[in-house]
DNA sequence: CAAGCATATGCGGATATCCAAATAAACCGA
DNA sequence: TCGGTTTATTTGGATATCCGCATATGCTTG
């Protein structure tokens, strides 16, 4: 069972808090393209997802050579709420243009039935 | 300005998340109040709300002997928000009943008009 | 001023966190 | 099976965090 206090932690780092608004926006992205849309070091983005999969917090599933992440399905309630509360009050559009510019993203490969 | 990190990381801590949620239902509490309703060392209190004076998440007003603590008026929406949705997800009854069977409460002992 | 209560802070130690660099592991196509 | 791509982990070091203890500060009353 996640602990608040557990939640907030995972979300005081800027690394895991950015990952996490954006699956919010995005449902579902691989780590290379958390790597395009933040700008950061790839080993610094998977240790940071681990951690959030460790918690509970994301899942991955691997498609071939890309590993997929998105929410917990059985992420709390109130922990979404809180996520969307933040993205809300942020409006970060920087990295969503980023994202957005990506050539070749795995994650919109996917067929149709695949996509959550 | 607070950034969304930064307040996370204060919720991080159990210690200051209770006291948070506290003034978020009492409004107004000194540290005594703290001690009493959280079964814990007096430094402790002490050391926690100043970290969260020095983020300009709590504010505090000296009254005669006692020093009380309540949410900064210009704490954003967002994180108001966010302590909302966390304490309707915990409805932590403990702390507050003992809280409320202390005897000789110094923020009761306020006359009306100073009452926030 | 002295004593007493309420609150704050300085200090040292244990532990946690974050990072970059190097390397390992999983998978694909040829 | 080999090389290339994607992702994960290990390692070591710098820094931050949290704690209890002791002590300092501020206020009130006698």
């Amino acid at each position: 069972m996640l602990e608040p206090e557990t939640f907030f932690r995972a979300l005081s780092d800027r690394t895991r808090l950015q990952c996490l608004l954006l699956l919010l926006r995005e449902g579902r992205l691989c780590v290379c393209e958390f790597v395009h849309a933040l700008e950061i070091p790839q080993t610094r983005v998977s240790r940071h997802l681990g951690h959030l999969r460790d918690l509970a917090i994301v899942q991955d599933e691997r498609r071939s050579q890309w590993v997929h992440y998105s929410l917990h399905p059985a992420l709390p309630g109130w922990a979404l709420e809180v996520l969307e509360t933040t993205a809300r009050a942020q409006a970060g559009t920087a990295t969503l243009e980023r994202l957005a510019e990506m050539p070749n993203r795995p994650s919109l490969a996917l067929t149709q039935e695949e996509r959550p």
